[in-house]
DNA sequence: AAATTGTGTTTCC
DNA sequence: GGAAACACAATTT
């Protein structure tokens, strides 16, 4: 018995839709030099090419050729060059500057230093749940004044049980519930650029110690399909020298994509690591180039 | 290209 | 408090 129903509507990606996706564009990345076609790489796969393409692209928006050509460090390089000369003057030109300015995202977000965490954090409640998402299962995790969280889950990674505990290990005092209907709203907003417009802001909690939010904050001024170098980061929030302290406070984000620490690369132009996979990072890349 | 040194912040004794 | 670990970067072999 075969999936013969073909809502051209749902683009959300089931089963091993995302294994694999995520595996061409793992073969595509680390073999980029040498081009391999569409062919060679259904082959590898043990897949149909033709459907293996149809399934890409309904998936990232742009084919497997496309997506090679768009993700490559030539295009990390290409964002960065573009940008290299006015970098600086330009990201603030383009208001970026300006506290808690609008942003792409349009995201509201409200800090909560640690020892406010400590404080009322103990009993704080947290709702979470699994939905699909075009990167893979997503795990989203609410309080009732915003966003808190946003991990993914991969099966060959401990599945939803590991993403759970590496969520939950952040903020330990808190009082978890499973609820998926709670946070569904936040999903179906987060992956539809259609949905990302100011008058329907994404409220966000962010719980970090100082350092960390300024960070974060800074990321999320970050626009779509434009890149950031971790020293870019550490010069806008005045310490220059900590471009090391800022990839360690990048890494720590907990509300993956929202919070984009995906557009943050080394100043190489080389991608460097991503806490829930660098080939998610990659995926995400090329999925914002595709819609910006 | 790889190894080395200088870094700031957080975490774990 | 101090050491070790980091999603970095600049400088040397």
């Amino acid at each position: 018995m075969t999936i013969s129903l073909n809502h051209a509507k749902d683009i959300t990606p089931a089963g091993d839709d995302y294994a694999v996706v995520s595996g061409v564009i793992e073969m595509l990345t680390e073999d980029y030099q040498h081009q391999p076609s569409l062919d060679r790489i259904a082959g590898e796969m043990g897949r149909d090419p033709l459907e293996l393409q149809k399934t890409f692209t309904r998936w990232a928006g742009l084919s497997p050729k496309a997506f090679l050509q768009a993700v490559t460090l030539d295009h990390a390089k290409r964002l960065l060059g573009e940008e290299r000369m006015p970098l600086l003057e330009a990201s603030i030109e383009l208001g970026l500057s300006g506290p808690g300015r609008l942003h792409d995202l349009f995201v509201t977000h409200e800090a909560m230093s640690p020892g406010e965490w400590k404080e009322k954090g103990r009993g704080l409640a947290i709702r979470y749940g699994f939905h699909d998402s075009p990167f893979g299962r997503a795990l989203l995790m609410a309080t009732d004044r915003g966003l808190c969280g946003l991990a993914f889950s991969d099966e060959d990674k401990g599945g939803d049980q590991f993403a759970l505990e590496d969520m939950t290990h952040r903020w330990p005092d808190a009082v978890y519930s499973h609820d998926d209907a709670a946070v569904l709203p936040y999903a179906e907003r987060i992956f539809d650029p259609e949905r990302w417009q100011a008058n329907e802001p994404l409220r966000v909690v962010l719980i970090g110690t100082d350092f960390q939010i300024r960070v974060w904050e800074q990321l999320l001024e970050i626009p779509v399909g434009r890149l950031c170098t971790y020293s870019d980061l550490a010069n806008r929030i005045g310490a220059p020298k900590a471009s090391r302290a800022v990839g360690a406070a990048v890494g720590r984000n907990p509300v993956s994509f929202v919070v984009p620490c995906h557009r943050a690369i080394g100043k190489s132009g080389a991608l460097t690591g991503y806490h829930w996979g660098l080939t998610r990072k990659r995926a995400m890349l090329g999925w914002e180039a595709a819609k910006a």
